[in-house]
DNA sequence: CCATTTCGCTATGGTCCGTTTCGTAAGTGT
DNA sequence: ACACTTACGAAACGGACCATAGCGAAATGG
């Protein structure tokens, strides 16, 4: 099914992959540039520009090819519990080069729609489903309140997660984090007046 | 008190400044040249160079000397009314130009850990200590649960502004998005027992 | 063997960086 | 008035990188 012609070289197009995805966590996109992923892949700058419109797009399908964004879907009795083990899974891949590299491609996106679009359909949607899943069976479990907004929780959730990596507030990986933030969205922020005692 | 010399123009310094803001607002950092505010500002690039060490430190004290990021700091008998007013107002000035230019900011401090620190200093510090008082305030009014952690709940509000701003999930202007936020932040998603019947 | 396609190499013209040089403008002290 | 000091504007520089093009060599299918 193959036309004539000299294929594609697996071993070149792998080594641009990598060779883009180390630099994008070493410098950042800001100096991420298609002749240093050239010069560091042992291959050529025509090569690259054959196969891929510019930056943006080779730092998205290096980020996609190579990075561990594919946290396992638990599956257990408690809707809590399996918040956490996502929301940590995101946290501790967010916290290492993977989350670097991230920062980068969301921020090119500012100038560049089309790869923060790309992004949105392969990463963001699809893990912001996952949460929603998990928070819609918790609504039916009892454990979630049935008038929940399920998309306000998973923005909130997710919104902290980003904020620390591209704001830097505060480090991702800081001990106890993700437990305190996901036990107060959960119980709010009102006074829960106790049913013995009237308030 | 001043030393000999011909003084510094000052009003090169606003066209640079004026310049280097539209700039940022119409391309965003990615294009944003020291030669085009040159350009634009009808300055020469040494006049640039010799008061600014680079793009980042220009685009940021562009930003800081043309934003309207001074929210009036609202003192109501209601924290929740006073912390709907804030978070409002950054709302609005995300949604326009000002937010544009916020984004490129931070997308520059990527890189650039210097300008990121100024920016924690000047803008995001002063923003959430101001949420920390009203929130503050809110406890001790009883408005608030006593036990409250008042940096996971400033964490929350501001990370989904910022996440909008950045990530794009949805837009800033939504309406009533907002309100729906706060009001589930501090409400929390676990179901609440009335108190007149068990579960 | 030949057509086709990719690969690597070597330019090319262009933009912007960050710096330097140089002549000129605008203040200070004596 | 005069020297001194500092800032401004114009021009040019080497360097990095972009995006593109031309060329010969390599690798496949027919």
């Amino acid at each position: 099914m193959r036309g004539p012609g000299r294929p594609r070289s697996d071993q070149a197009r792998d080594a641009i992959l990598d060779a883009a995805f180390q630099l994008l966590e070493e410098n950042g996109l800001e100096r991420f540039t298609i002749e240093g992923v050239a010069a560091r892949s042992g291959t050529a700058k025509t090569t690259i520009y054959r196969w891929w419109p510019g930056k943006g797009a080779l730092a998205m399908e290096a980020l996609l090819a190579h990075a561990e964004l594919t946290v396992p879907i638990p599956h257990t009795a408690s809707a809590v519990a399996d918040l956490r083990t996502v929301l940590d899974g995101i946290a501790r891949s967010f916290a290492g080069a993977t989350g670097r590299v991230v920062a980068s491609i969301v921020l090119a996106g500012q100038n560049d729609p089309a790869t923060l679009k790309v992004y949105h359909e392969k990463v963001v949607e699809p893990r912001r489903q996952r949460l929603r899943d998990i928070i819609e069976r918790g609504k039916r479990n009892g454990e979630f309140r049935a008038d929940l907004h399920v998309e306000t929780l998973v923005e909130a959730m997710y919104g902290a997660l980003y904020t620390r990596l591209l704001i830097r507030f505060s480090p991702l990986d800081e001990p106890g984090w993700m437990d305190r933030h996901i036990n107060q969205l959960l119980e709010g922020a009102l006074p829960r007046p106790l049913c013995s005692q009237g308030a």
